[in-house]
DNA sequence: CCCGAGCTTGGAGGGATCTA
DNA sequence: TAGATCCCTCCAAGCTCGGG
């Protein structure tokens, strides 16, 4: 589990790692340069205060650095072997629009959740929360779905399909085509379904579900 | 010691979002 | 829809540090 000082950690740290002040870091981000001061991170009841979805996507920008990578920093110093996985949404068995409009696949929600992993082999890692049964038997409500992007989707893989209309499904990927890809459903109650290559955002196989 | 640059603190208030 | 909450910008003031 990521907590409030360690959000703020990774950003001392990336602020640092480029040789600048978390004021300096805020500046070169186009941010206030008040925006991470340490006196803004609680709030005059004591409080614990959070920085932004969009102040974290600045200073990743203006540094090009992943979130992986920034989150990576707020595991510095600890023995134990866990990765920090953002969780980025909800996963469905249809397409049903499960992250917020004009995001990213590397969306965080504000405060960000974050779900700590044993394992960094596939980093960078994301995670999907499934919604409803629409997914039994492979996968119940609650479940968690654990998604890289750098691991290679091939025909027979369970799949988190991002369509550029920002809608997400889980699928079973059947066949890769020059033009476009053509999906099984996990629900048999639902239809396959062939998409176009330019209709597809991204495609991130499952590596691990908890259950 | 003086000065300027950079940084921090703390207060005020705006805008977006959430909630009853 | 109004009030509450949160994160942000703006601003004033003070501190630290290096150079002259």
């Amino acid at each position: 589990m990521l907590a409030h000082n360690d959000v703020w950690n990774a950003i001392d740290e990336l602020a640092a790692k480029h040789g600048m002040s978390p004021s300096g870091l805020a500046r070169r981000s186009g941010l206030d340069p008040t925006t991470f001061n340490k006196s803004k991170r609680f709030a005059s009841d004591g409080r614990p205060r959070w920085p932004s979805t969009e102040s974290i996507a600045k200073i990743l920008k203006a540094t090009n650095t992943s979130i992986s990578q920034l989150f990576g920093f707020a595991d510095t110093g600890r023995q134990a072997p866990h990765v920090s996985i953002p969780l980025i949404g909800e996963a469905h068995a249809g397409f049903e629009s499960s992250l917020p409009a004009g995001t990213d696949s590397v969306a965080v929600p504000s405060p960000p959740r974050i779900i700590s992993f044993p394992d960094r082999r596939h980093e960078p890692l994301y995670a999907l929360s499934v919604v409803g049964d629409s997914m039994q038997p492979l996968y119940r409500d609650g479940d968690v779905l654990f998604i890289s992007p750098n691991a290679a989707a091939n025909a027979g893989d369970r799949v988190v399909v991002k369509l550029t209309n920002n809608e997400v499904a889980v699928k079973v990927l059947k066949e890769i085509r020059d033009d476009g890809y053509e999906f099984h459903a996990v629900n048999p109650d639902h239809s396959d379904v062939s998409l176009r290559t330019s209709d597809v955002d991204w495609i991130a196989r499952i590596v691990y579900a908890t259950q």
